[in-house]
DNA sequence: CGACACCTTGAAGAGGTTCAAGAAATGTGG
DNA sequence: CCACATTTCTTGAACCTCTTCAAGGTGTCG
């Protein structure tokens, strides 16, 4: 939805949007100043409409790793915009197994579970230390009613996350382990590669078990599935560190070729 | 969202909300006589609301079965509140695997999945002949900005389905195939008590294959299990009809018991 | 440096898939 | 209304992928 400025970052002042260092602490708190603008709001809003959506953010909350950001049956207050840092969500059966729904890193929105019951139904755990916007739900519900392209922002956010999870439940309903993972690989990096990150190179923020949970296989599963890939040097794996050898092996793992 | 009566079915007129029955073509055609209105709509809705919402209504569609309502592909334009009949929607793949994400019936709505890029993103078919009300997506824009109640309606539906899509994840990822099973069984038995059907019987709307697709498993497989639940004299299958026995065994299947 | 969490690898085993055949239901056309 | 084709469902047997159990290695942090 919207975030603030990140410290030591790049970001544009007010209405000049060029590409200028500032200092931290001069920086007017405001997301027409983020450097997460692009991910987070709608383009072409007015200078007045940015100024409004500022009010949309309450305070922002740091989360340390292994802490929730929220839990379970927590009252849904608001919906938070991930400014640095990256969460995983996961839900639990009744009988205590639970499974990772998604991975989440800047510029990206959590919580959106909570709107239909007023409770959250999932866990939201920061993977490493991290800060958030929180953004009250009620005062995103106004506001839209004003400020149509931020009505249809959020409407797209929520669909997206639908769209998403489409994605998921084909990946565990019918791909193999080498497909899963070599998906879950790309996806990162793609997401990572908008962020301005490299597009062959990544550090994997969760562990193996994690990573199972995710698509759906055990933590050796995963472990054997990486060493397969580095056997066929399609990657090279050091503990979390990942760098991609191979870019096309991985999209042919994921959707082999009809002609082949 | 909203839907318009059924022929021959229990409807309430205008502004006396008493159990009557009136002819089909006698009805004024609006969401406020809707037999399907506590699904569809908010409650509480004042009668000067109900009668704008009717005009959020475009048309109303028949699908017949095995076609489709909408494609991959296809430009999104609205929603769609089914009146009647039984969907499916699924997902391909790009090498043509293909995956069912869901079943729609009476009440809900499908189509969320193309507001973000203004495309449907998977397909929706009907299983057996259906009709659903045509809701312009604009239109519904446009009206939750004067309606604050269908504005928090509209959310909860999408956050609704975000939540299911959780469980289907906590499904695929992490349940044996007699728990898909119980789990699918339970959860259709639940929609359909809802709307007024019976807790211990029902009529399979979908074929193995696609119970199977769903649930990531093969056809075999699930024929298997649902012969398991017969042994067990769990459940007594005829082909499509379903009548559970022992409803508590499946739901002991589902989440065992801590204490076992 | 030692404790702890995380990762890798091997071997055995289970659950689900694949392949195949036949039975039951459904639909079609004469 | 019956015969035939088609689709759907069931069941068996062999196979395969992933899991489970176990042990040891690697990295990290107080």
């Amino acid at each position: 939805m919207l975030t603030h400025p990140v410290p030591n970052s790049i970001g544009a002042a007010h209405t000049i949007p060029s590409i200028v260092s500032v200092d931290a602490h001069s920086i007017k708190v405001a997301c027409a100043n983020c450097n997460l603008r692009e991910l987070c709001l709608p383009l072409g809003l007015s200078q007045d409409e940015l100024d409004r959506i500022d009010n949309m953010v309450e305070v922002r909350r740091k989360i340390r790793r292994g802490a929730n950001l929220f839990r379970n049956g927590d009252r849904f207050t608001s919906l938070y915009a991930i400014r640095t840092g990256f969460f995983k969500t996961c839900v639990a059966s009744e009988d205590g197994r639970d499974q990772v729904t998604g991975f989440q890193m800047a510029g990206e929105v959590v919580g959106l579970d909570g709107i239909v019951n007023e409770r959250h139904s999932c866990d939201a755990i920061a993977l490493e230390d991290a800060e958030v916007c929180v953004l009250p739900f009620d005062r995103i519900e106004e506001m839209s009613n004003q400020i149509h392209a931020l009505q249809r922002h959020v409407h797209r956010i929520m669909s997206r996350e639908i769209v998403r999870e489409h994605g998921v439940m084909l990946l565990l309903g019918s791909m193999r382990a080498e497909e899963r993972l070599a998906a879950f690989l790309l996806n990162l990096l793609q997401r990572l590669h908008v962020r301005g990150f490299s597009q062959s190179e990544l550090v994997l923020r969760m562990t193996r078990e994690e990573i199972g949970s995710y698509l759906g296989l055990k933590l050796e599963t995963v472990s054997r599935t990486f060493s397969k890939f580095v056997d066929e040097k399609i990657v090279v794996v050091k503990q979390r560190h990942v760098r991609i050898i191979d870019s096309d092996a991985l999209k042919k793992i994921v959707s082999p070729q009809v002609c082949s």
